[in-house]
DNA sequence: TAGCTAGCTTAGGCGTGCCTAAGACTTGGA
DNA sequence: TCCAAGTCTTAGGCACGCCTAAGCTAGCTA
């Protein structure tokens, strides 16, 4: 029985992207619509009924019409394998290899699905055992487990809060961008001194300096 | 006709393989018979016609049946971006990560086909611009050129020869941990004490040792 | 010169991962 | 209550990369 888990490890890269893609969509605690899936995959929903189909015989997820797709334990084992590659090889890049933090997203999504144990374990010595990657999101351990985040989104900071950027969005580069050359990076302190108000931007103070905040920005800046 | 040749490189895993090993093979110089393909990459002859005729579409080979199969200049390019990607990534293994000679190549196969440029460039020069990868074959400049190697075979030396190992095969990773053991590395000195008779094994005198090397490790080893 | 054989290609087929188009649920509003 | 929309699945098909089996060709040997 465990060999018969063992060798239905070979999951292709697109498996593995589903699988992924489910557990960002929350797919351990709650089902997820294909049509969610579909979107988040850009492929269509002909497509998503195939691999769940696919996916459930290996026995990686359960699919069911009226609810959606969940990850089973050992679905989830592979898509949090996925998360742990992509996330130590940004890491990684940026560490070691000077990327900065917006050009790392779509090397890792490619690297992730092709890095053998050996060299993710190399790589995380060579970091000195990272906790997060440079979006600041949590890189899970080899056993899986993630610890909880409990920031909130800039959006929904008050004038007055003074807080520290914690986590970023990594998919849209040109506004990592943005963030950087407005003097945001990981760990940045600063005191929101205007709220968004009639979906204005936000005001900033960091550094001595006041600094605007479109709200697109603000919606994947995370704080605590 | 040079926005066409950018959109021909749209190329496989696969096709870069099968032009990879074209390039192994020597089709630059001469043309490389579809069996003889077939042997390299463990495919059926009938998978390398099919594959001959795409790459031929693509204006990446030639290939008469009188002859065989040679690569163009275009498909050469590609063939050797993916020998320096391999290369590339053998010696950044090795130097950077900690990876032992015998360790590399099966890595390295993978990740050729999906590293950008970028994360090729980043690796060269954190490693300050290799010219050589950990068994000692050159790694080809981004414009594709190579430096020619003029070294011999182990088996060839004769008694009193005192040379050194300036390169392997990389394919048998178990004869190179052999070769380590036997305290045979990459610009190691030694002596031809004996050399191979009967298909017996080669004799070295190895920092004051005496090393019996065999015929199957005498045959991936060279030296100048 | 007339086979015969080795090597190459053709033909047909399979698994994967995607598509569009058409059918089948389900579900909320009229 | 029943229909219209939205959602999901089924059906059929395509490109890729591989296979086996069967033909073809060309060159060597008798
Ligand atoms: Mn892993
Ligand atoms: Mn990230
Ligand atoms: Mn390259
Ligand atoms: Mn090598």
């Amino acid at each position: 029985m465990s060999k018969l888990t063992a060798l239905a490890r070979h999951t292709s890269s697109a498996q593995e992207d589903y699988l992924k893609a489910l557990y960002g969509l929350g797919a351990v605690e709650a089902a997820v619509p294909p049509s969610r899936l579909a979107r988040e995959l850009d492929v269509s929903p002909a497509s998503v009924t195939d691999m769940l189909a696919k996916l459930a015989v290996l026995g990686l997820v359960t699919h069911d019409r009226a609810h959606g797709a969940r990850l089973t334990p050992t679905g989830r084992g592979v898509a949090l394998e996925m998360v742990r590659h992509h996330r130590l090889l940004e890491a990684y890049l940026v560490q070691a290899l000077g990327y900065r933090w917006d050009e790392v997203h779509d090397e890792a999504d490619r690297l992730e699905h092709c890095i053998s144990e050996v060299l993710e374990q190399r790589m995380f010595q060579a970091l000195g055992g990272p906790s997060f990657d440079p979006h600041g999101d949590p890189i899970p351990s080899t056993r899986g487990s993630l610890p909880r985040e409990h920031d909130r989104c800039l959006l929904a900071c008050k004038a007055g809060d003074r807080v520290r950027l914690s986590r970023v969005s990594d998919r849209e580069p040109e506004k990592l961008r943005a963030l950087r050359a407005l003097g945001l990076e990981l760990g940045t302190a600063f005191e929101v001194v205007g709220e968004s108000r009639w979906e204005g931007p936000l005001e900033l103070r960091l550094n001595q300096r006041l600094v605007q905040v479109p709200l697109g920005l603000a919606r994947i800046a995370f704080v605590h």
